[in-house]
DNA sequence: TCCATAGTTCATGTATAATGGAAATGACTG
DNA sequence: CAGTCATTTCCATTATACATGAACTATGGA
């Protein structure tokens, strides 16, 4: 990922509302979920919701799929994942066989199986 | 860390500058930098500079030190790491057993040593 | 075709962030 | 104590981001 790519996720993530959706896409899960559902789950508005849906899709962090009259969207775990790798980058500097364990991990796609277990926001 | 902190990491990095400021102290190492050295490098006037380095440091992500005239900053690599685990939390959604690995090489302090060897920015 | 439903896009007011000049602070030197 | 150097803080300007109401598009059903 090259550093305009990670600056944009790294904007898009820096939202209390948007960092909140993708926790919620990542928890669905691969059959993701409506935007209707999405807002009513988060209380906002739909427009609120959708400008801001379009702020993580348009940073990758997320994909919309058109399902009759809904449109369903879904988390972009890969982009996460690459996120992650730019960032350990800065993390180790210059030594990167320090962070070699961490980016094949990341690297390896379909690693981090979503299946709601932990809810770390007793907000 | 709790989603505000990270929200703030998250903001302080999502700036072509700030992030540049903080890869630079991460390559330099637990030597750090003097502010003034840090805008020669970087090309940019001393207050820009300042201004940039005080939402880092807000952050939690850069550390002053006064020494003599000058003020050295360093890099929270700790910091860097803690945002690292709070992004794996998502990333890995409710299956945390398979980011444990990730996440104990994060946690391990001083896993990361920077030493200078890589520049991933021909610009 | 007409209507209802699901979302998006547009326009606008407002809040927040970024920048850079100028002045202030803090530290060493003579 | 005066002078200088390193850096910060203050302030005004400009730019960008945010949320929202209202209008619009797309889909499915009667």
């Amino acid at each position: 990922m090259e550093k305009t790519g990670a600056i944009s996720a790294l904007a898009a993530l820096a939202h209390e509302l948007r960092i909140e959706i993708f926790r919620r896409l990542v928890k669905t899960g691969p059959e993701g979920l409506a935007a209707g559902a999405l807002a009513d789950v988060l209380g906002v508005r739909p427009n609120t919701l959708s400008n801001n849906l379009n702020v993580l899709a348009a940073a990758g962090l997320v994909r919309a799929a058109r399902e009759g009259r809904s449109i369903r969207y879904f988390a972009e775990i890969d982009q996460m994942r690459a996120l992650l790798g730019f960032l350990m980058e800065d993390c180790c500097g210059g030594d990167p066989a320090l962070c070699q364990p961490m980016l094949a991990e990341l690297s390896a796609p379909g690693g981090c199986s979503p299946t709601l277990t932990k809810d770390p926001d007793p907000t």
